[in-house]
DNA sequence: ATATATTCCTACTATCCAGATAGGAATTAC
DNA sequence: GTAATTCCTATCTGGATAGTAGGAATATAT
């Protein structure tokens, strides 16, 4: 239950690399490597990173990418959402329409119970940071 | 992120349901008509629902089920684990083995990360009961 | 006894999506 | 101009989720 996507921990890895490298930069193939990541794969991941800003890319010959920030600066929740969208236990968070299978209307009883639940995960992915997973 | 099945959500349905009869039985038709959940797969639900010991049933003629305790005794995380097992956002929480791609061994940087997102997740689900969703 | 209402059990199907792969176009350093 | 790299688009595949089908077991009422 709640398990976390690959592409998620894979971010999460790609990220931490690059925040040893301190500001130098550091291909897709070498993470790839060194992390063990599907190579093909992980650039579509360090494109949807710098699609959010989180990393910065150089292209051609001597390119890579580096971190957008500090570590420090970096949110775990920023780079889980970007790999799979914001947190969301039940579809009706967030927008107007109500779950699926749901007819309540406006007065659905589990909906408070689901957003205290998306309160709860954002303040902890939200505290944390790339620096705490780095040093442990 | 983080979306929750829809079993999980027909089975909360279902035992708000049944906390809304106060003791007497409901039957699976019942509930699947109250609550709009497919009769045939509610039954599946409620099947792991007595399997957990969070819901007593009669067979036969007059049968039905009811919660097998106060609302304010059963925890939304027992629900919840009734469907889909316990929180676990990565595999190697709760059992020996790494997560598949990692070759970190033992001292795996985001380990601790996920353990405390267990956690606090945890602390929330158990937090809440059946009850306190019914109130709102 | 028999009919009826119900839970309980096993198996099957369909659809969707995460994970992964393939091939190449654009860009830059040397 | 060549090599290295990011970037883009398209496609395949396995497994999980949601839902269906059919009936066996069990209890009640009459
Ligand atoms: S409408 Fe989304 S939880 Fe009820
Ligand atoms: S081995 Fe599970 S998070 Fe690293």
């Amino acid at each position: 239950m709640f398990s976390v996507s690959a592409r998620t921990q894979y971010a999460i890895r790609a990220m931490v690399h690059l925040a040893m490298r301190e500001g130098h930069t550091a291909t897709a193939a070498e993470i790839s490597a060194a992390e063990h990541i599907p190579a093909k794969y992980l650039e579509g991941i360090m494109s949807r990173l710098k699609l959010s800003a989180l990393v910065d890319s150089e292209r051609g010959k001597n390119g890579g990418y580096r971190l957008a920030g500090r570590p420090e600066d970096i949110s775990m929740l920023a780079v889980i959402e970007a790999m799979d969208g914001s947190v969301r236990p039940v579809s009706c968070l967030g927008s107007q329409t109500n779950c699926s299978a749901t007819a309540a209307g406006p007065s659905c009883l589990p909906k408070k119970f689901w957003g205290g639940l998306k309160e709860a995960i954002d303040a902890y992915l939200g505290s944390k940071t790339i620096r705490d997973v780095v040093e442990g």
